[in-house]
DNA sequence: CTCCGTGCAAATGGTTTGCATCTTA
DNA sequence: TAAGATGCAAACCATTTGCACGGAG
């Protein structure tokens, strides 16, 4: 369902500050980028420089909690992402985040009874080890 | 290698703090647990009082840069995990953090060409959704 | 008009750092 | 005895919280 629907049918108000949020997060994530709080809020600042850190992170955190994106964590900072299953993989070579479409690892799982909704490999992407 | 002939071999010196680090570290991972930094840090003092936190956190990423244990993060702490592939998965529905040995999982990553060292699955054990 | 949401500032908590002291090799 | 480790306290920084004000419904 879109994103704005699920909030409005949950009662949520949609303030300025939601459409804006909602707007430049589903932009980066349709991009397959993987950006942090930090990349959100600067972003978010650009267009609406009175929106405050907090509510901005009010507002990642409703969105998580109603199945709008994901989040994962990587060296102290917290990662959004889109919620189609799909890997992520962080190269300890270089420390980029890759996204990588498997149907057989999604496969694989499902054949565990596991249903993944975010999916993180810390590993050597160019194979080396 | 034996964890201790690694950091030998390497020319670190075996002081005493890392001798009981290391070995309350291997003791929990053994177990299959996935100890945070204040499981172990608690642990650690319980035997050696003296101990400061920061050596701790200094020899946990001593053990992580030489490939003795591997960590990932979660709720804000960082997690101790064995090096052995495996798949954790933190039930969303509980919070737990389940170890799971999958020969299928583990030879699909292989087949998209990644070396996995940690695999982190955001998910439901149960399946439910 | 009434809550829900926002913005601000202060608090929190995990982790890191600087530095003097101590100890392994 | 000299480079490497430790312990302590302070610094850091991402995130959370409390609360008065403001705006969506």
């Amino acid at each position: 369902m879109e994103p704005l629907s699920v909030l409005k049918e949950k009662g949520y108000r949609l303030t300025p500050q939601r459409l804006e949020v909602v707007k430049i997060v589903l932009e980066k994530l349709d991009k397959r980028e993987h950006p942090t709080f930090n990349d959100i809020l600067a972003e978010v600042k650009a267009r609406m420089p009175s929106i405050s850190a907090s509510t901005v992170y009010n507002i990642l955190k409703l969105l998580e909690d109603n199945g709008v994106v994901v989040s994962f964590e990587h060296n102290g900072r917290t990662y959004y992402d889109r919620i189609e299953p799909h890997i992520n993989v962080i190269c300890l070579n270089d420390g980029k985040v890759i996204d990588i479409q498997s149907e057989e690892v999604l496969k694989a799982f499902e054949n565990e009874g596991i249903k993944p909704v975010a999916i993180v490999v810390k590993g050597y992407c160019g194979g080396k080890a």
